[in-house]
RNA sequence: GUGGUUGUAGCUCAGUUGGUUAGAGCGCCUGGUUGUGGCCCAGGAGGUCGGGGGUUCGAAUCCCCUCAUCCACCCCA
């Protein structure tokens, strides 16, 4: 039936596709510890106010992507559209503001109303990292090499990427100042949005994708040459470690990312095979308005999209884990074989032993490709002739063969390696 | 939010200029073997043709609305 019983954006992930996402989970995991990175798990939902502090009022996804609700204690809340700013909330008022490292990583769904294409679900997952309190050119440089060790772990290659300085905040500041007053000059020729964005968001016009627009910008003079001294030489630092870590890296002067939290260093990671969402993986050095904490939260940070992940690797024809196939289905033939195979199902399992019973009443033939169905590696058939004789017959369902195994010597069959 | 695309069986899809009981492949069930899967053969079950309204003697087919899908814009992971 064609009637999806589905909120818009959001889709199952099935017994089937749950092998690789273990697969890209599973690597995570590893490689980021290998950096010195533990897994961590906020709340998927958190006060609203946390959002619109953390990533600013003025960006796309607070203003109209979030999923936002009142409780029944009247409560502001929302399901969380990225991860950095729960962690940061969670770090807020720990020594992570002296400049102590807190090395996290997270996975889970995250969530924004937007309309669905090739690689955008208003449920999606993201795999982040988070570096807290590490403020260094290298803690930035080392995200990025493990951003890109990780891809290649995973066997996705072909991607990009790209790398971009915000300045300082108080650069931006003054940098928005000098944006704005040369762009006023030519803004009946900018596009609607940027027009709009010239007000509140001036830096969104840098990368619109409007050719006036981008034409203009094209003709303004490099933003970077306005910053301070110290922000142009943290960004040649940064890219000093890249070279040594050799990392291949491309300088973007118009990557400037939609949240507010960034300053400093921003990357972003593109690949070719996954339609017009093309970023498999953003993030930069930021600092974290948290509410309730006098000071932002510093740090350094990417999240990865999963599901891009897994267009990424299909797109690159790479190979999937496999299902795990069931070690034993039980054949019963009657009443009392069912009773006898429930029993030892039991001492099976028990056992480390992955065992199926049928509990219905199937014929053989109904039992025996029930057992196909599930790959299943053994078949263990039993009757009232078994039963009598204190056995049970074991086929081998590869190779077809059989044999009979006393009851009693059941374990002593090694069926995880096929003997 | 805007635009386009598609919506027929569990799945992938046919269905000619509107015309009688809407089809195929795969899957599923049963039988061909008293208690033996996969391959083959025979048979069978399964469809509010996304939903609502309209035009018509008659609509899966034409018109309107709606919902959903996919894609693009936008935004970002």
């Amino acid at each position: 039936m064609a009637t999806t019983f589905l909120p818009p954006g959001t889709s199952d992930i099935t017994p089937e596709e749950i092998p690789q996402w273990r697969f890209v989970e599973n690597a995570a995991s590893r490689i980021f510890q290998l950096y010195g990175y533990l897994e961590m798990r906020t709340p998927v939902m958190e006060f609203t106010e946390l959002f619109q502090r953390g990533i600013g009022d003025e960006t796309d996804v607070v203003k109209k992507e979030m999923y936002s609700f009142e409780d029944k204690g009247g409560r502001g809340l929302t399901l969380r559209p990225e991860g950095t700013a729960g962690i940061m909330r969670s770090f807020a008022g720990t020594d992570v503001m002296n400049g102590n490292e807190r090395r996290v990583f997270y996975m889970g769904p995250m969530f924004r109303g937007e309309k669905p294409a090739a690689g955008r679900k208003r449920q999606f997952h993201q795999i982040g990292v988070e570096n807290a309190g590490g403020v260094s050119t290298l803690a930035d440089a080392e995200s990025m090499a493990m951003l890109a060790q990780y891809l290649d772990e995973i066997g996705i290659t072909g991607y990009s990427l790209l790398i971009n300085t915000r300045g300082s905040f108080e650069d931006r500041i003054a940098a928005e100042v000098l944006l704005r007053e040369k762009l006023s000059k030519r803004s009946n020729e900018l596009c609607d949005d940027c027009k709009e964005r010239l007000g509140r968001n001036v830096w969104r016009v840098i990368d619109c994708k409007n050719p006036n627009c981008s034409a203009i910008v094209d003709e303004l003079p490099d933003i970077t040459d306005s910053f301070s001294a110290e922000s142009r030489s943290y960004f040649e630092e940064v890219r000093g470690h890249l070279d040594k870590m050799g990392l291949e890296y491309t300088v973007d002067s118009k990557l400037v990312r939609g949240l507010d939290y960034y300053a400093h260093t921003v990357f972003e990671v593109t690949h070719s095979g996954l339609g017009a969402q093309n970023s498999l993986a953003g993030g930069g050095r930021y600092e974290v308005p948290v509410p309730g904490s006098k000071r932002p939260v510093p740090g350094v940070g990417f999240a990865l999209g999963v599901e891009r992940l897994l267009m990424a690797r299909e797109s690159l024809g790479a190979e999937n884990p496999h299902l795990r196939k069931l070690d034993v289905y039980m054949i019963s033939l009657g009443a009392a074989a069912v009773d006898a195979n429930v029993i030892m199902s039991m001492t099976l399992r028990k056992a480390g032993i992955s065992t199926v019973v049928c509990g219905g009443d199937k014929s053989m033939k109904g039992q025996m490709r029930a057992a196909n169905r599930l790959s299943a590696r053994f078949a263990l058939i039993r009757g009232d002739q078994e039963l009598e004789r204190g056995v049970v017959v074991c086929k081998n369902m590869e190779t077809s063969e059989q044999r009979e195994i006393p009851e009693g010597e059941i374990l002593e069959f090694d069926f995880r390696t096929r003997r």
